[in-house]
DNA sequence: CGCGCGCTCGGG
DNA sequence: CCGAGCGCGCGA
């Protein structure tokens, strides 16, 4: 037998079958050792067949397996070359997507335990006390933890069964399963007549994929769980999907509870060996469901009976780095090989999803009351104008104020929204001008009061903070644009006796940082939490009952066409925190531009209205969905060789537009927003293209430009455009 | 003359 | 990707 190799190396050169002579234990999918130029590297067996197309003599064979069966099953191998194809990069990288990142090298293993187990009955001395009780134990029992054995029977009663042939020691294989410790299961909840129909909808059409369009607290989760368990009940798996940002262990603990050991967790947080022990189990069937962040689309569980991808709009969906694919895309693939659906839930699509619903291609289920009828909380919008026109230069309205000392009085909770962190966003010399900027990239530094620090949110540096300017010498220095340290502080004064918990990237820093603050303040330890957009989404805070979002335009001013859509999704989202139990909840949303139609909608909970104005400006200036904008990025620490490289694959792409100008909306190539980022300085050719015709080419003529100097790569309608 | 560096090529 | 093989420049 030949095996057809993939080797594990990721580079174009390399990217093409080379074969082996099969050995024992070789399936396709299975990881192997091969030699290869001298050395021996990792490899995937793509494909097993008779005969070679190679000179059978100089044929070699495959050194080992790696695993006992094969990583990758059936289905996800014949993914691979799609992925492959459609994203132009190496069947290596593709391939290394289906694995945890800590598998490959060898570096995680298996964990095993000893165990006792018994062999046969023996005559036993009648002194032998401890032998005979441990006999019995093991006879009784068949095997036993050897630890616990010998801690309860004494090691050199132990000893002497397994010298004399009634016991013996094997090693067992232990799963490191995190989030174990649940008391039982918790039970379904009946559905309301809402959830039972959208259930019923989704089995009875025959469209891969549903668009689940739920208000917050309208019970998508609910929905969720019935199809999971449904396919569960028919034999078949599961892959339940959620943003990287709501990978709490709270989460977690939710699924456990109601699917036990069926469910495995496969996100960043865990340690190398529960991740490697969770997608074991998935692989071998032993766990029926994958849960995860984009990745987990990669799980490798067979027989898929339904995937979810919840919150479907949220960014993280995207991979932004090589190969860049879109976790729909993936997941819709692997739901057509499966024959089943795919779940897009969202209370606030994303344009494009919904407009596929619009067009019929997409199933489309509408859930348009919260579970428990309760109204949406009231918007009050502040307008900040006129703050400042009263010599209101704080970060708070007076009906923020006012609402925020009410709430307080109350004894309830509140939520501070600011999308910035850090104390001020830059620091500009009063004298002269300068704004301090980072070394390695070409963006201004944030000072951080905590650590009385500059920081550059590209690249992470640290600066000293200065106390002149290194410009003219001036000691005026100014802050500008306030972060969630500053607004903390302006609260601390305001609010001496509020306990006030900030939550942003500066404070999740360690393992479970995000759950420790989100716990701390469901236990209400804190009345106040501030944070950026990472506490805006899925918690679920009963107590509070006010929500402040203190730069509601902030993200509207970015030069990018999704900018009014995210604002509509994260001011939706914010306010959904607020009024979830009994007490009713509000929301104040400070603004300069008080009369935006995104916030006008946003504030009235009109997705529909909101979807069509989008929609039609969208069409009128023919951005996604009606266009695809693509953007060659060109980057270097060589300046000289970047601008080379971007001249070339420029030459190379105007030779495409020359031909097919009708398909192009935008050409053009230029410097990138931000020059230089991590000391790489960077170009782009940006495009907008009316159909997809061209696509496929214009990645291959932009990679052929790739090389160890000047990274060069093709981004489909990127999340940011800087 | 020899080796060090950079480039090209092949790996089954 | 990585190592082998080869050509060319330079120091002794």
């Amino acid at each position: 037998m030949t095996a057809e190799v993939i080797v594990d190396i990721a580079h174009s050169e390399v990217d093409k079958i080379f074969e082996y002579r099969a050995i024992d234990g070789v399936f396709a999918g299975s990881r192997v050792k091969v030699p290869f130029g001298g050395r021996v590297v990792d490899g995937f067996v793509m494909r097993l067949k008779e005969g070679s197309d190679f000179d059978s003599d100089k044929l070699k064979s495959i050194l080992s397996a790696v695993d006992e069966i094969p990583a990758l099953n059936a289905e996800c191998l014949a993914l691979v070359d799609s992925i492959a194809v459609r994203y132009h990069c190496p069947k290596a990288l593709v391939l290394r997507l289906f694995l945890p990142g800590e598998m490959r090298k060898g570096k995680v293993r298996e964990r095993y335990k000893n165990v006792a187990v018994f062999v046969k009955e023996i005559e036993i001395s009648p002194r032998a006390k401890a032998q005979r009780a441990a006999l019995d134990h093991l006879r009784e029992n068949g095997r036993a933890d050897y630890t616990d054995f010998c801690e309860k029977f004494g090691r050199s009663a132990v000893a002497a069964l397994v010298e004399k042939g009634a016991a013996a020691l094997e090693k067992e294989r232990v799963a490191r399963t995190p989030y174990a410790a649940l008391e039982g299961l918790a039970a379904s909840h009946e559905l309301t007549a809402a959830q039972k129909e959208a259930v019923r909808k989704i089995g009875a059409s025959d469209k891969t994929v549903q668009l689940l369009h739920g208000v917050t607290g309208s019970g998508k989760t609910e929905i969720y769980l019935t199809l999971i368990a449904n396919a569960l009940r028919e034999g078949r798996s599961a892959i339940f999907l959620v943003p990287e940002i709501a990978l709490t262990p709270q989460m977690f603990k939710q699924l456990r509870a109601r699917f036990g050991e069926s469910a495995a967790i496969l996100h960043s947080g865990l340690s190398a060996g529960e991740k490697f022990d969770e997608w074991w189990r998935l692989r071998t069937g032993e766990a029926k469901i994958a849960i995860g962040a984009r990745s987990a689309v990669f799980a490798p569980v067979d027989n898929i009976g339904v995937i979810v991808m919840d919150e479907e709009h949220d960014q993280s969906y995207a991979s932004e780095s090589n190969p860049r694919y879109q976790t729909e895309e993936i997941a819709r693939l692997r739901a057509e090989q499966n024959g089943c659906k795919l779940i897009l839930g969202s209370a606030t699509p994303s344009i494009e999803a919904y407009r596929k619903a619009q067009e019929g291609e997409y199933g489309l289920l509408e859930l348009t009351e919260r579970i428990n009828k309760k109204p949406m909380p009231e918007i009050l919008i502040a307008d900040m104008r006129r703050e400042v026109r009263r010599g209101n230069n704080t970060a708070f309205s007076a009906l923020f104020r006012e609402e925020l000392s009410e709430c307080l009085q109350r004894g309830e909770q509140a939520i501070v929204f600011l999308n910035r962190r850090g104390y001020a966003q830059s620091v500009i010399c009063r004298e002269c001008g300068y704004v301090a900027k980072c070394e390695a990239c070409d963006v201004s530094l944030t000072y951080h009061s905590e650590e009385d620090c500059l920081k550059c949110h590209y690249c992470g540096a640290h600066y000293h903070m200065l106390s002149a300017c290194p410009e003219c010498g001036g000691t005026h220095l100014s802050y500008a644009g306030t972060g969630t340290q500053k607004v903390v502080g302006e609260l601390k004064k305001l609010y001496p006796s509020a306990r006030i918990l900030r939550m942003d990237n500066d404070t999740t820093s360690g393992k479970e940082g995000h759950y420790k603050i989100l716990k701390a303040f469901a236990d209400r330890e804190a009345d106040i939490l501030v944070g950026t957009q990472m506490i805006a989404k899925g918690h679920d805070f009963p107590a509070v009952t006010l929500v402040g979002i203190l730069d509601a335009d902030m993200s509207l001013h970015f030069s990018d066409y999704r900018s009014g859509e995210r604002t509509f999704q994260l001011i939706t989202q914010v306010s959904g925190r607020s009024g979830r139990a009994e007490e009713k909840g509000k929301v104040v949303l400070q603004t300069y531009d008080p009369e935006n139609y995104i916030l006008r909608f946003a504030v009235d909970y009109d997705y529909q209205g909101f979807y069509r104005h989008e929609i039609s400006l969208r069409q009128a200036t023919f951005f996604p969905p009606f266009a695809r904008i693509v953007r060659v990025m060109v980057t270097s620490p060589d300046d000289k060789k970047a601008l080379e490289t971007l001249k070339e694959v420029w030459f190379s792409l105007k030779e495409l537009y020359d031909g097919a100008p009708g398909e192009f909306l935008f050409f053009n190539k230029m410097k990138a927003p931000v020059r230089r980022i991590q000391s790489k300085f960077r170009y782009q050719v940006l495009m907008r293209l009316r159909e997809d015709k061209l696509l496929d080419e214009i990645y291959s003529r932009a990679l052929r430009y790739s090389s160890r100097d000047v990274l060069v790569y093709v981004e489909e309608n990127p999340n940011n455009l800087s």
